[in-house]
DNA sequence: TTTAAAATTTAGACAAGACTAAAAATTTAT
DNA sequence: ATAAATTTTTAGTCTTGTCTAAATTTTAAA
């Protein structure tokens, strides 16, 4: 059984390593976990007794075939439950974040198949990030989205994906 | 902030506290707890200083208002999920409860309130029991429904909600 | 390449919620 | 009304996840 604390710490380490691709240090973890270094040490031995990430003292943490698939699961609950808030439950877009965070833990298989069902197996969350499949395969979306890139990050904007005039208008104000 | 540990403690006393109408004694709140009388002597410690129940050592617990309310609001929480499980996910009654005990724990106002609204403000959850409003108000549902008669309790059955011929044949068959 | 700085780990402590064993209060029975 | 049985509380311990302070390892710099 994997622990809410365990879910979250995985899914930091998952967020993380997407970036680097190198192994991810402990600092880093503690930074996005809002801890101090000592505790993320602490979590890291858990998770590698639990099989969940590889670890080596002082060498930071890859995430193994079974912590991947644990945080791509709790990712794909995350944003399916976002979808459901702002397509059933009239939710804005930047409501739902925290609300995801605490239904994301739910633990229900059937629970999380039959929404994904409900809400016509949905593709994208409200952001525009990408679900996972359930069998934790992310469709290697390359596009990266506006959404997801960082502040002062320069970059490129090379479309949209919602050309309604509104939209539009909105990226002109703002010189994209 | 009231912890999850301590909503369901409120549950167990207010749900011990509708039958008895006297004080709840800490063996019945360990028993449905499924915990030790220590425990919950420490729990209602808890409870007592936060202002969720009145205590004095060996005489029991009540709820105060602020407890009653707390206790009211997750259990509002538990059945608008079980409709929802059942209405919307095709979950069948008996497979709701588990999943139920994890989601009423969720905290967001406007979850709750949205979620009644999807559900057509339901005024009974699958097992027939009354939803209480936002207010902590309980229809108070003088009439007792079969599915909340304890086993072996014998009493009398003077009406039926559903009326349809396999629904009184099956009541029928088995001589009720 | 040896030293200074930064990152990481260890050691020891704390809060929440649980437990066991033992002490204290209440209830029941004689 | 007092002894026995039951209930409740206290004291001390454990686990999880956190912390601070100190020790250790790695990295960067001179």
């Amino acid at each position: 059984m994997v622990t809410l604390s365990e879910e979250n710490y995985l899914k930091a380490i998952y967020h993380l390593a997407k970036q680097d691709k190198a192994s991810v240090s402990t600092n880093a973890i503690a930074t996005k976990m809002m801890t101090k270094a000592s505790s993320a040490t602490d979590m890291i031995k858990k998770l590698a007794e639990k099989g969940l990430v590889d670890y080596q003292k002082y060498q930071g943490v890859h995430l193994t075939e079974k912590g991947r698939f644990a945080a791509v699961s709790v990712i794909r609950k995350h944003r399916l439950w976002e979808v459901f808030l702002v397509k059933k439950l009239n939710f804005s877009w930047d409501e739902v974040h925290e609300v995801a965070e605490q239904l994301e833990h739910i633990k229900s298989e059937k629970l999380t198949q039959q929404l994904d069902a409900f809400l016509d197996h949905p593709k994208e969350d409200p952001h525009g990030d990408p679900i996972p499949d359930c069998e934790g395969n992310l469709p290697s979306t390359q596009k990266i989205l506006l959404a997801q890139i960082e502040r002062a990050e320069s970059c490129i904007c090379v479309g949209v994906k919602d050309s309604t005039s509104q939209f539009l208008q909105y990226l002109d104000k703002h010189n994209i």
